[in-house]
DNA sequence: TTATATAATAGCACATGTGCTATATTTTTT
DNA sequence: AAAAAATATAGCACATGTGCTATTATATAA
């Protein structure tokens, strides 16, 4: 019958990282001194969008963070420029 | 009644932002010698996941990209150390 | 060429990103 | 303090990302 053997699949939402793409966003913004409104206007994206990622309640996609970069007219390497914390050497600790 | 005033609502699928990801991608990826199923095993995603960003089918998320990154043992300025196209200056031409 | 490994496609089910439209909460101005 | 601006939440509808499981196409090795 195959009806899906009690829900294993499980997507990823990396917190860490989500949380430091959110304060480098914020701290970028600021800086440009635009408001989460202007911002979203720029970048064509919608106002709940940029609040979102700012509190770090949705894992955006690619596309909407190449707007955002336009938008504030920075470089991917400069948005991006924050570290994943290392969970991959530490590997499974219990 | 507010139905759904016939599709208006378009989400951004940045086509030339994502080539250049893949492209920077497949590149990493020989550079560190992996096949697409070693690099999906090592990120913990699905090899069709990295089949359909390297032929730019999707729009991958940030923590399905930060999975990528700490697999390669990349940081993220490397894996988005591309430009992106600027239509942003050029601003409605017609 | 034949075998084998790697990459590309496909289709389904489910989870979730995104736009919209409001409303509430917090912060900044006056 | 009151008003205004900026942020945070919410909920709905729809689009699409992701995991799975196969299958097909392509490249590499024997």
């Amino acid at each position: 019958m195959k009806i899906r053997d009690t829900n294993t699949r499980k997507l990823i939402f990396d917190r860490s990282g989500l949380i430091a793409f959110s304060v480098q966003l914020k701290k970028l913004r600021h800086e440009a001194g635009v408001s989460q409104s202007q911002l979203a206007y720029e970048a064509g994206i919608s106002l709940s969008q940029i609040a979102r990622i700012e509190t770090v309640r949705i894992n955006p996609t690619l596309s909407t963070v190449f707007a955002i970069a336009r938008a504030l007219d920075i470089p991917l390497t400069t948005i991006f420029n924050f570290s994943l914390s290392d969970e991959k050497k530490t590997e499974k600790y219990f």
